[in-house]
DNA sequence: AATAATCAAGACAAAAGACTCCGAAATCCA
DNA sequence: TGGATTTCGGAGTCTTTTGTCTTGATTATT
């Protein structure tokens, strides 16, 4: 509803690597089987985040994806305006062609302000924040619910 | 993005309709043409906000549709529950598969307070309002930014 | 050099959302 | 009564999103 699937996605494959990122490239496929993200979309999804040098990959064995820049320094508003672009940012109840330019659409007033602490919350929101919550098992990740065997089912 | 074109079009339809709120029935083919809604699309529209009891067809000339309450009764989020369900209001960034019941995912106490702003805030807006700011010119329904452009067009 | 593991890229397929068409039923009016 | 106007309801089409498949390029290991 709020988000595209790949949008989704993304933010958990980030998720995924950053938990496992210790220098080393992490494969797609492992990606994919872990969170059950279908594989060959996800690698599309991945060659974006690449091109937004989010992340970079390395092909053959022991090849993979891996991060380009600090948890810290990668927001989840961030993460979505490289898949998304801005249109959960800008569009809203009622799509008029020009909003903002002239006069407004009659629910603007009470709708921008929740649109903005929406924008807000994610740009102030660091993939690092998410990545500890999981990594503390104060969330979840997937429909498994502890981290630790999301974690050692790696073999 | 948030809601569905056809949450949308309800949306506008209503406010359309409660303009012209005179006892009289609205035929579909007029808002369709006003508002530039397909009307095939429209008419299903129409129709399942029938069934739910917000409005009332009536067949053959001088047919069309007529509201069943007073818009200060139909609130925004009843139009878009009637329409799209309550995805808006229960799904959200990660959709996982049970929220809330047992661990949520990562963003969730950061977004759910957001998402329950923007239920609070459709349940309290009622169509009265968007009636009131759409006839008083200070809002748009369509591209055409002036009512009484919209409301002339009539024959 | 051969093999296996990995990403890259394009074509294809399925599902969902948006929209159309058409025949039927109800209603008004001459 | 008959024709015009309107909604009703089902089936079908088009487009976008989501997901699959296949082939090829790159790299490590042996
Ligand atoms: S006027 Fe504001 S609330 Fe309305 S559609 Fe445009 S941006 Fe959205
Ligand atoms: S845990 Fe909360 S924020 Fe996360 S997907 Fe579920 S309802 Fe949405």
């Amino acid at each position: 509803m709020y988000l595209t699937q790949k949008s989704i996605y993304a933010i958990q494959a980030l998720i995924y690597i950053a938990l496992h990122d210790h220098g080393k490239f992490v494969p797609t496929r492992e990606i994919s089987k872990r969170l059950d993200i279908p594989f060959s979309f996800l690698t599309k999804i991945l060659q974006v985040l690449s091109k937004q040098q989010i992340l970079e990959t390395y092909r053959g064995p022991t090849g993979g994806v891996r991060l380009l820049k600090r948890p810290t320094q990668i927001s989840i508003e961030q993460i979505i305006l490289s898949i998304d672009g801005d249109r959960l940012f800008t569009q809203c109840i009622l799509r008029l062609p020009d909003c903002g330019n002239s006069k407004p659409c009659p629910l603007h007033d009470l709708f921008a302000p929740i649109r903005e602490n929406l924008r807000d919350m994610l740009s102030h929101t660091m993939l690092s924040l998410l990545v500890k919550l999981v990594r503390e098992n104060q969330a979840k990740l997937t429909s498994i619910s502890n981290v630790n065997d999301l974690l050692r089912l790696k073999q």
